[in-house]
DNA sequence: CTGAAAGCGCTAACAT
DNA sequence: ATGTTAGCGCTTTCAG
């Protein structure tokens, strides 16, 4: 961590020009048609002293900061911070850094976002974009800033975008409440929300219940920092449909769901929930979910944002990743309270 | 989202030298006696075309990044999303961004990360060290890079730091758990770990249990990916000792002991845990926990940093907030068997 | 093949 | 009070 060292110490160090450093450094040896021997001589010089180049001013001479913004709904959650996680990794793997924020599905908050990273020169955006963000984002489109979106979409902009499957993923989660003959009344649950993931979980649920030929239950909830309101709306929707099983449509309103049949000592619906969190898996029953593959997301949202950047990509990269339905207790549960217990 | 205006701009479209606006933009009017009308006038004209400076030419030439570099043990970890959250909102309040990124108690991965924070010219650090980093840490210091450590610090350092009480905390949990007559053997899990927190922890459980003159059990617990050993270790040191009841220094070994008691089919001790977790509040019995105020804590670690970036801290701040201990269902266990089903 | 030099946009010492 | 100007460290054009 001693004082920093510049190029142009090493410059006069070697007794060359910092052209010639620079040009070596940066990989143009060749296309330059500097010696083999300098050439090694150089990046062994750099090597051996540790020489590495002030990224700042790299930057404001280049205008590639090197940073990706990545703007996810919520980071604490767990499939967020689990994409985040592995982005950070891929992204450090080919030299960029990543700033993130959480927007707490926040338009204006995220607006905002969007301009401090702008104003910070990213490279370019990972976005899960609220609602009302549709200008924000075509703006940042018309400028050509690199920009993939995930989790949701807006179908109404040509955006890259990587997201799961979720009319396959409500419709098997639904199908296969449906196909325990106990389940006749099978409920989903919600959020007021236009956005893609949203609706698209919704229709997958309605596939599948018309085809069993059933009606539907679906309540929207509102979500906010006292929780106790969704909690109270879910124990009524659950008791006064009696309902035989219910598709939560996120990790959080399962965990809801969950606190609502704690606090009303409601029987346990089977139940199945979009996106795995510790808490469903030592849940007694096991909680059977629907899960997103992170690490393959967060691959894809690279690699199409890196080719963005470096003007490889060919077309639009709008990518559905599979579902997958992991079956545990909470869905296979005998609706018998008499035999529960063994 | 238009093209960039430039402090040159201003300076020409006002008729007046970019010196002036750049000491109005500074904050330096008065100091630099500019009359009030021009500095009004500059400064509307600055909000009407909405400027904002170019941060990569600021931080070249002013040599400070306005990033802040914080380095958590592992973002998927609630505790420190949850603080990360914190910082990072308090930090854009004071204009200064975050870079994080999760080690995962990996020596040898902080150092890279701190490395590569250096050359990106961080103003200032937020960490959590692992074990083996003193000297990394040693030679920031040494070169006056400000710096604040968090959850643990390093003993033979002079850093600032922001930990819990946790001797304290461990102190009250088990002093909870055998003021309860029922509990005789009295557990506590912990790590292979040198780091303060650990130790504490492991000092307040031996305080409280000196003081009952009870003896002590200790279990440390090797964590690797697959995390099944420690599992099976945890069923191993409860029922082989006939433990009445555990304190478990993380949360996420509390989790195995949960994943322990449930995968052998045990009867769950009492127990308290370490740092909260949403599973904690749902579990049946509600699992009772030792908290931290991660908002305190988030607010101190920035507090503390950025007065060191200021040269304001007129000495070493090293704070101890206190713990909180919130008992619920899992500590008051009524230990006969029999009767635990009603 | 290599070097000189012009910026990237901003700050601040120095001049007036 | 305000303007001129020299850099911050790097890349890259243009001239040898």
């Amino acid at each position: 961590m001693k004082k920093r060292i510049l190029i142009s110490d090493i410059a006069r160090n070697l007794g060359i020009s910092v052209t010639t450093v620079s040009f070596i450094l940066n990989g143009k040896a060749k296309e330059k048609r500097i010696s083999e021997g300098l050439t090694k001589r150089v990046l062994e010089y750099v090597k051996k002293v540790g020489y590495k180049p002030n990224q700042l001013a790299q930057s404001l001479r280049t205008g590639q900061s090197k940073i990706l913004g990545l703007i996810v709904e919520d980071i604490s959650n767990p499939f967020f911070s689990n994409v985040a996680k592995y982005i950070e990794r891929i992204a450090y793997d080919n030299g960029y850094h990543i700033i993130y924020c959480s927007m707490d599905n926040d338009g204006t908050k995220a607006k905002e976002l969007i301009q401090l990273f702008y104003d910070r020169q990213v490279d370019g955006y990972i976005i899960t974009p609220p609602e009302g963000l549709e200008d924000t984002l075509a703006s940042l489109i018309k400028n050509n800033v690199p920009l993939v979106l995930f989790d949701r979409y807006i179908p109404t902009l040509e955006t890259h975008y990587v997201v799961l499957d979720n009319f396959k993923g409500a419709f098997d989660a639904t199908k296969h409440l449906l196909d325990n003959p106990v389940n006749k009344r099978v409920g989903f649950v919600s959020l007021y929300s236009n956005q893609t993931q949203m609706k698209d979980r919704l229709e997958g649920y309605m596939k599948a219940i018309d085809e069993f030929h059933q009606q539907a239950f679906i309540k929207k909830v509102k979500i906010d920092e006292e929780e106790d309101s969704a909690v109270e709306q879910l124990h009524e929707f659950i008791s006064a449909n009696r309902l035989d099983a219910v598709l939560f449509a996120t990790n959080y309103l399962a965990i809801d769901g969950l606190k609502a049949v704690k606090a009303y000592n409601l029987a346990l619906p089977n139940m199945v929930a979009f996106d795995d969190h510790t808490l469903f898996k030592l849940y007694e029953p096991s909680i059977s979910v629907v899960t997103q593959d992170t690490a393959e997301i967060a691959k894809e949202l690279i690699h199409t944002l890196l080719n963005e950047i470096k003007g490889k990509n060919k077309q639009l990269q709008q990518i559905v990743v599979p579902s997958e339905l992991q079956v545990r207790g909470s869905s296979i549960i005998n609706p018998y309270p008499a035999e529960q217990i063994s």
